[in-house]
DNA sequence: AGCACGCCGACT
DNA sequence: GTCGGCGTGCTC
């Protein structure tokens, strides 16, 4: 005869469960919190599993404090998808969970309040017993009252006696009243007219509905993307479903709840971006716990939202870098989006102009359905792209005679152009000329930006700044220069170039509070501007009515990057920038300033083929072995000498050859490209494989034994499982 | 990760 | 004589 024992996930860095007595616990409360002692402290935890025994010896356990059943269990399918995580992403299931709660879940405090959609009505028994009552009584107030006007809500009833919520439990007890939910009205506004293919997307998810099923929805810019998901979502709520929709964490997603709770104004929609504050955030996972949100709406984190009903998955944009967290857990909110689609048997919808190679391949395959949209739905047509040949033309500024023809007949139309340079500041770099000065960063291996807007030097690695010296500090030559060309210079040339036009620079400095970028946005569609400087900033999610011109300069670096993914992110980027341009009425035109313009990724570009595009990378990662035709897992490891980071690495790797897996390639430990980064020395080790279960295999047993590792205590190290970044 | 315990240097 | 350095070890 036991007692009963609970496994309890914690948010401490230790795999596994805790075992914790629960004299109280039933099968029940699987998924619930509980607040337990740990250490010499306290911490809330969740409960995994309802055990007869633990392994450990008896004395060792300790009772749980309180089980908190203050809301419905986490259900067992989202702990499911905590473990996927944990194991797939090698990282501790505490963690994990601590990670995917809302910080108000994981205090012991009371829950955030839920809107209150409760109606309350006076019953057959309330009416016999209101004239027995004392007619002043609370009570009588409350029956006569109801008796009034039917229906209504705790609010309204506070407004006829404060003490009306303490007296409502009683008298719902005694039968006098009963309380209703408010029941949503699900129907959707009318929307506009679908074209052939929309109508065609929207029919094959439709038909898939009920069972796992991926589709890549590849449009344009303009081409209908968003219509597609909201007819979907119509389809979903008309089921009774819940929908789950994920954007990449930019500005624009009040747009897109705008226009989400426009067609659905009676649904329950709930919006998790990153400024949400902390109740905010824990009533909206309520909610969907509860099984009383419709639709949510968010950035990453919210592919851990609960959702008893989900019945279809949307990830906009699904290319987009910002769905990889880059720190703790390195999960992809798509992946993992896809495989909660998979677990829950819906159907998941990919979007994007510019699909991930990983995603294109799988449409290719036919292991995702791809869907087409080829046509604009709000503009005439693309933009024409074409590219500008430097090493023909004299650049003035860092622009062609023909950019700049093109940005004066622009300002004499009284149309708007956007210069694209993905580069902030004044100019890259300070340096002396007769002595090789330059303006690194004392704490990582980067060069210190000039800003002289706030004559600054500034590093945009770590933060760190500088004043701007008069001479060189090691020479004393007082002819120092800026060198290259950032934001701010450019600003500055068309402002003497085109003494009177409005020239508006947009970039992370002179955007930096939500506040002023919302300015921005708005001087850009009142046509309060005539040229912008921007970065990929402006690349983003608007469309500028008046804008008919794109200026890229200086996109070539990407070209030849060490890093595999470049040419992917640029063809995204630019085709995102292109998309700016000529959304209305007016065509629009993009000039990319190269000294290649035979590059296929620009030939592509100009003819606005990604297929092409993507044939051309697929076959040259297929030749290298690159990702998507391999698997790939980064160990990075940072310390304050490279040598120490480097050692960690070489030990972790024997211990990866200990293991001799097969089909597991090891490579040597090097150092980051940026091996330096506010005073910590960075190095990585790559480990890849064609088979992903081998990797997954080989990743398991490799953590355990490097966990067993001690390292130097200023020693830092983790795991990123298909890594974007190298 | 915290937070203990645990043995060796410079101070009221 | 203490205060405190952070090296190892544990947390059910």
């Amino acid at each position: 005869m036991s007692l009963p024992i609970v496994r309890v996930a914690l948010d401490v860095p230790l795999p596994g469960g805790f075992d914790y007595l629960a004299s109280d616990a039933l099968a029940s409360d699987v998924g619930r919190r509980v607040s337990v002692p740990f250490g010499r402290g306290e911490k809330i935890g969740v409960i995994l599993e309802v055990l007869a025994a633990s392994k450990l010896p008896q004395e060792k356990l300790r009772p749980v404090r309180a089980i908190l059943r203050d809301a419905p269990p986490l259900p067992p399918d989202w702990l499911a998808l905590a473990a996927f995580c944990s194991r797939y992403y090698q990282h501790p299931l505490g963690e994990v969970i601590a990670l995917a709660l809302p910080p108000a879940m994981r205090r012991s405090n009371a829950l955030p309040r839920l809107p209150d959609r409760e109606t309350f009505r006076i019953t057959e028994e309330g009416r016999r017993v209101l004239p027995d009552l004392a007619q002043r009584s609370i009570a009588a107030r409350l029956l006569a009252v109801l008796e009034l006007n039917g229906a209504m809500s705790r609010r309204e009833l506070r407004a006829v006696s404060v003490s009306a919520a303490k007296q409502l439990p009683g008298m719902l007890e005694k039968g006098w009243l009963v309380g209703e939910r408010e029941t949503p009205n699900l129907k959707a506004a009318a929307g506009p007219e679908l074209l052939e293919e929309q109508r065609q997307a929207v029919i094959s998810v439709t038909r898939a509905f009920g069972g796992f099923a991926p589709f890549l929805l590849h449009g344009v810019t303009g081409s209908g993307k968003t219509e597609v998901y909201l007819r979907l979502i119509e389809q979903t709520l008309e089921r009774g479903g819940q929908a789950l929709l994920l954007v990449p964490e930019i500005a624009l997603t009040p747009q897109l709840e705008a226009r989400v709770s426009s067609r659905f104004p009676g649904a329950r929609l709930v919006s998790l971006h990153s400024s949400l504050a902390d109740g905010a955030r824990g009533a909206g996972f309520l909610q969907a716990l509860n099984g009383e949100a419709d639709i949510v709406l968010g950035t990453r984190l919210s592919v851990f939202t609960p959702l008893p009903r989900l019945a279809l998955i949307v990830v906009d944009e699904e290319h987009d870098p910002s769905f990889k967290q880059q720190e703790g857990m390195r999960y992809s909110a798509r992946d993992v989006a896809v495989w909660r689609a998979k677990q829950c048997g819906v159907p998941i919808v990919l979007g994007s102009a510019t699909p991930s190679l990983e995603t294109w391949a799988a449409a290719q395959s036919g292991r995702y359905r791809l869907l087409e949209l080829s046509c604009r739905a709000v503009a005439e047509a693309m933009p024409a792209v074409r590219c500008v040949d430097t090493r023909r033309e004299k650049l003035q500024d860092g622009m062609s005679e023909h950019l700049l023809r093109a940005i004066a007949s622009r300002l004499e139309r009284k149309e708007q152009s956007l210069i694209f340079l993905n580069r902030r500041g004044y100019a890259p770099v300070l340096a002396c000329p007769s002595c090789g000065w330059v303006s690194r960063c004392p704490a990582c291996a980067a060069n210190m930006v000039v800003h002289l807007a706030d004559k600054r030097l500034r590093c945009h690695h770590c933060g760190r700044e500088a004043h701007i010296p008069v001479a060189c500090p090691t020479c004393g030559n007082q002819d120092i220069h800026p060198f290259g060309r950032g934001t701010q210079r450019l600003e500055e040339a068309l402002t003497a170039r085109f003494p009177g036009a409005r020239i508006l620079r947009v970039d992370r400095d002179s955007a930096k509070s939500q506040s002023r970028w919302h300015a921005v946005l708005e001087a850009i569609h009142k046509g309060e501007a005539d040229i912008l400087v921007g970065t990929q900033m402006l690349a983003k999610g608007h469309d500028f009515p008046l804008l008919t011109l794109v200026g890229v300069l200086n996109a070539d670096a990407a070209l030849f990057a060490a890093d595999f993914r470049a040419p992917e992110r640029l063809f995204s980027q630019l085709m995102q920038v292109g998309g700016r341009s000529g959304r209305a009425a007016l065509p629009g035109e993009v000039l990319i300033q190269t000294q290649y313009p035979d590059h296929p990724l620009y030939r592509a570009l100009t003819h606005h083929d990604y297929p092409a595009f993507a044939a051309t990378q697929l076959a040259e990662r297929e030749r290298a072995g690159f990702p998507p035709f391999t698997h790939q897992a980064m160990l990075r490891a940072e310390a304050p000498e490279l040598k120490q980071a480097l050692a960690f690495l070489q030990t972790a790797k024997e211990l990866g050859d200990a293991l001799s897996p097969e089909e597991v390639t090891r490579y040597d430990a090097v150092p980051m490209r940026l091996h330096r980064l506010a005073h910590l020395e960075r190095a990585q080790l790559l480990v890849e494989s064609r088979s992903r279960p081998a990797l997954q295999v080989f990743l398991a047993r490799w953590m355990t034994a490097i966990r067993e590792l001690k390292a130097p205590k200023a020693l830092r190290w983790h795991i990123d499982v298909d890594p974007l970044e190298f």
